[in-house]
DNA sequence: CGCATATGCTGAGCATACGCACTATGTGCT
DNA sequence: AGCACATAGTGCGTATGCTCAGCATATGCG
């Protein structure tokens, strides 16, 4: 007797657990103006030792080069970062974290990690190294 | 001396490995005209006993409702489902799938099926119980 | 019955993420 | 120099997901 609607319980399960998690950032991080995709950008930005071409910052932060110029568009709104031409490729741009971005990222990151620590309590050092063994042989199968 | 740019890196690879679990399944259905998105709603009028509310639907797939709107919008136009006016209630719609989307159904399920085996041959019994386990103790911590 | 309130669905608008195609520019080869 | 080709960024279009507002309809209470 197949069971019918069969669906990988464990995968939905990961989909789920990720979700939450996300949200659960998100809705910390949304009450000082970020979200975990500006994060992740100003992250990127704040830990380079220079300025970041466009097609750097999305390579760095592992998103495709069309979604960085829209979040980049959303940050410099917001004059939390600034494009500014690059001087030896006219093609190109450096985006750089304003004084206004560098501020909301340190605070982001705070609310980040707070929230992280939160949501992995009950994980302990061994708990950790085992899922992320898991999740490694997951990652593994899906290049 | 903190570590500057301090991100979990436990949380990065959940990301990560959900990321890609689904962009693998996402290329496999892609090829059939389906999506995950669309796979979980054609899953849910497959497996209900009767033709489900839209309210409903988007309630047992775990959506906004307004994203099963989209959704159903979506299969529509594609010929894959009808709405149906409710009976009893004219607020509702009623949502069934067509017999092409039964079709399509089947042969996305399928695919769905193939891709997570493939994905997850690498965890056997013992490793997928402890996956959900890890899983579970850190959505108990996102409500 | 009539009115307040709740519910069902969708329009409008936003955020995140992608690919494709295009323009502008850089680079390398003849 | 001139042409072919590669690269950088973004406009346009799409998909998935959300919230909020609004309209139509149901429902419950006096």
């Amino acid at each position: 007797m197949a069971v019918q609607g069969s669906s990988d319980i464990l995968v939905d399960e990961l989909y789920e657990t990720t979700y939450r998690l996300r949200q659960f950032v998100e809705a910390r991080l949304r009450e000082k103006g970020a979200s975990v995709a500006r994060l992740r950008a100003m992250r990127m930005l704040a830990s380079a030792p220079k300025p970041l071409r466009m097609r750097d910052l999305s390579e760095i932060a592992g998103i495709a080069a069309r979604t960085a110029t829209t979040i980049v568009d959303s940050l410099e709104r917001d004059g939390l970062v600034e494009r500014v031409r690059h001087p030896q490729d006219r093609r190109a741009f450096l985006v750089r974290l304003t004084d206004e971005g560098l501020r909301c990222h340190r605070e982001a990151e705070e609310i980040d990690r707070l929230a992280l620590a939160e949501a992995t309590a009950a994980l302990n050092a061994d708990d950790r190294a085992q899922l992320r063994a898991l999740l490694g042989r997951i990652r593994d199968h899906t290049a």
